[in-house]
RNA sequence: GGGGCUGUAGCUCAGUAGGAUAGAGCGAGCGCCUCCUAAGCGCUAGGCCGCGCGUUCGAUUCGCGCCAGUCCCGCCA
């Protein structure tokens, strides 16, 4: 008998398939595909509806397919035997025994059981990307907070994964800073430091201002930028201090979420632009039109049905960010060697990824080979429903975010533990655990509502219920005191269904740690950990852990010690660190 | 005007390669601590799955058309 993937789903898919083409042929090998959990407990574990379609196809009644099929399909090792129910549904339910010793796998492993995938990827994942010279916001926030717990998933399995903050430190932006600086705050220009972040951020729109009405400063901006790519002395020297002051301002927010990142701006394509346009040219994707070089796009048309460019050189000569991410894909199929590109990034950029991509492809820069994928996420809004801005209607700054929900979790803590001194790493933990949480756990596609009071609740489908979770399942281990390495075969019995219930939702980790990492939706993961917990706490209320006898009690503690490697698991995948006490 | 995304319980949201009685949390009502942290658990109420047409044995899911919200639409990123 070969052994049985980690992932049980995947094992009955390919199964299914076996069994499928054996009967059916071509046909029936889809029927691997149809394997999903069951929909409801009572039917299963996982549940197979392919024999209705498949039918249809056949020209057979739906049971009739599926008792064939169940002749071919062998799946005696770890199901009981598969029951028809309803008009063709398969119904496969996990053997207690098996169940016992997939447990006793993850129990021994230091990876739960799950080994890394057998062809690793080399993996680019371009997220958070704030801009120089401003100030990060609430909608660096989802960006950075998706792609950190997205690379973590993916690291887990083994890939290879950069994580690259693609920071706009270029282009016009700072010819206006530049050119407003030197007449305002010339200091800055040559001096480390000489201005607050927060005064820079009230001069860049000062200077967007002047840019916007006088035509002078226009043209002043344009030369500034021209020295600047030039590589002009001074105007060099000013970039180089207005991007350090932000990046150190950038690197404390990353250090408050435990975020890391590779630092590689737009800057650094800028000696690969030129060549882009000349070889979009030399393959003839290149048009001249209103000044501007384009490549005019198929599928995308404008209201007379004409197709819509994509703009690479301005009609001044220079570039742009097309021309930038452009350059980035080509840099990073052929200098990193990258298989998949991953760009998180809200969904208002969908057109504009699609864009690069098929751009990239004509040209042949995205080979086949590499898959390009935009992660698109909505917006951040009030508890209005409207965009999320403070009281007197400015953006809210990430830093002064982040610090409100740490003062409303201390503030939480301090009512309810009155006169006691406040444990900062708790409620820190507790705080950017909520903030995580709140995000990661929506579907990413919609706008997301940002409310501190749901995400600090201590009831509900947020961090701090999981995290309450974990410290009682990890107070019963701790009185429990046992040393499962010590232990033989066996450890685990079922005398109750809340057991079962609980076995059977800890042996599903892996696919959901699968299917995050190919749909790259983090809040399956987050749904995953939520049950997970509500399934413990229901064993934990019906059934006594340490009064029970053996041998119950080292089966329940081993129940225990195992909920918390999960919890811990999968919290740390999604970024959000652990605490032994509340 | 064109395109994307969204529309599911009072509120915030899951879900669906088309399938068995549509799920959860919050909020509301009721119950459970001589027992491992009650920051918990159980029960009850609450739904034309935006509207209409179509494909199908079967549509919340697929197609088309409306309606509403939101974002994007050649030289910002």
């Amino acid at each position: 008998m070969t052994a049985i993937a980690p992932s049980l789903l995947q094992e009955l898919a390919s199964r299914l398939e076996w069994a499928g083409a054996k009967t059916f042929g071509a046909v029936g090998q889809t029927l691997g595909q149809t394997v999903t959990p069951a929909k409801d407990l009572r039917f299963g574990d996982y549940q197979c509806n392919g024999p209705l379609t498949l039918a249809k196809t056949l020209g057979q009644k739906p049971r009739e397919v599926a008792t064939a099929l169940l002749a071919a399909l062998d799946v005696a090792d770890f199901c009981e035997a598969p029951t028809i129910d309803g008009p063709g549904f398969l119904n496969f339910r996990l053997k207690p025994d098996f169940l016992a010793q997939r447990l006793q796998t993850m129990q021994r492993g230091d990876r739960l059981g799950i080994p890394p995938v057998p062809h690793p990827q080399k993996i680019i994942l371009d997220f958070s990307s704030p801009n120089i010279a401003k100030e990060m916001h609430v909608g660096h926030l989802r960006s950075t907070i998706l792609g950190d717990c997205l690379a973590r998933v993916l690291s887990f399995w083994g890939h290879e994964v950069l994580r690259l903050n693609h920071v706009g430190d270029w282009g016009t932006q700072f010819g206006m800073l530049i050119t407003h600086l030197q007449t305002t705050h010339p200091a800055a220009l040559d001096q480390a430091d000489a201005l607050a972040l927060g005064d820079l951020v009230a001069l860049y729109r000062a200077a967007k201002a002047r840019f916007d009405e006088d035509a002078a400063f226009r043209e002043a901006s344009r030369l500034a930028v021209v020295d600047l790519q030039s590589g002009e002395p001074m105007a060099r020297l000013a970039w180089q201090l207005l991007c350090e002051q932000s990046r150190r301002e950038f690197q404390k927010i990353y250090d408050g979420l435990g975020v890391h990142l590779t630092e590689r701006g737009e800057s650094f394509y800028n000696p690969y632009l030129k060549a882009v346009v000349q070889d979009l040219a030399a393959l003839g994707l290149l048009q001249e039109d209103q000044g501007a070089q384009c490549v005019f796009l198929e599928g995308f048309l404008n209201k007379e049905g004409q197709p819509l460019p994509l703009i690479v050189q301005k009609s001044d000569g220079g570039y742009n960010y097309a021309t930038t991410d452009l350059a980035a894909v080509r840099y990073r199929v052929t200098q990193d060697r990258a298989q998949r590109l991953i760009y998180v990034t809200d969904a208002g950029q969908a057109d504009h990824f699609a864009a690069v991509f098929q751009v990239a492809q004509r040209a042949g820069w995205l080979p086949p080979t590499v898959e390009a994928v935009h992660v698109p996420f909505g917006l951040v809004l009030g508890e209005d429903g409207k965009k999320f801005r403070t009281r007197s209607g400015d953006t809210v700054s990430l830093q002064s975010l982040l610090d409100e929900a740490i003062a409303r979790a201390a503030a939480d803590w301090q009512s309810r533990n009155p006169g006691q001194p406040v444990p900062e790493e708790v409620v820190r933990t507790m705080a950017m655990g909520a903030i995580k949480y709140a995000d990661l756990s929506q579907n990413r596609t919609s706008n997301y509502v940002f409310s501190y009071d749901k995400m600090l609740s201590l009831q509900g489908n947020t961090a701090p219920y999981l995290l309450y979770a974990y410290v009682r399942v990890q107070g019963i281990g701790r009185k429990g005191d046992l040393d499962f390495a010590q232990l033989a075969d066996g450890l685990f019995t079922f005398a109750d269904e809340t057991e079962i219930t609980l076995a059977k939702h800890l042996v599903q980790l892996p696919e959901v740690l699968m299917a995050v990492a190919s749909d790259l939706y983090p809040n399956r993961l987050c749904q995953y950990l939520f049950e997970l917990s509500q399934k413990f706490n229901q064993f934990y209320d019906r059934l006594p852990v340490l009064a029970a006898p053996e041998p119950e009690r080292a089966s329940r503690l081993g129940l225990c010690d195992l909920t918390a490697k999960v919890l811990r698991q999968g919290l740390e995948l999604l970024g959000i660190s652990v605490l032994e006490k509340m």
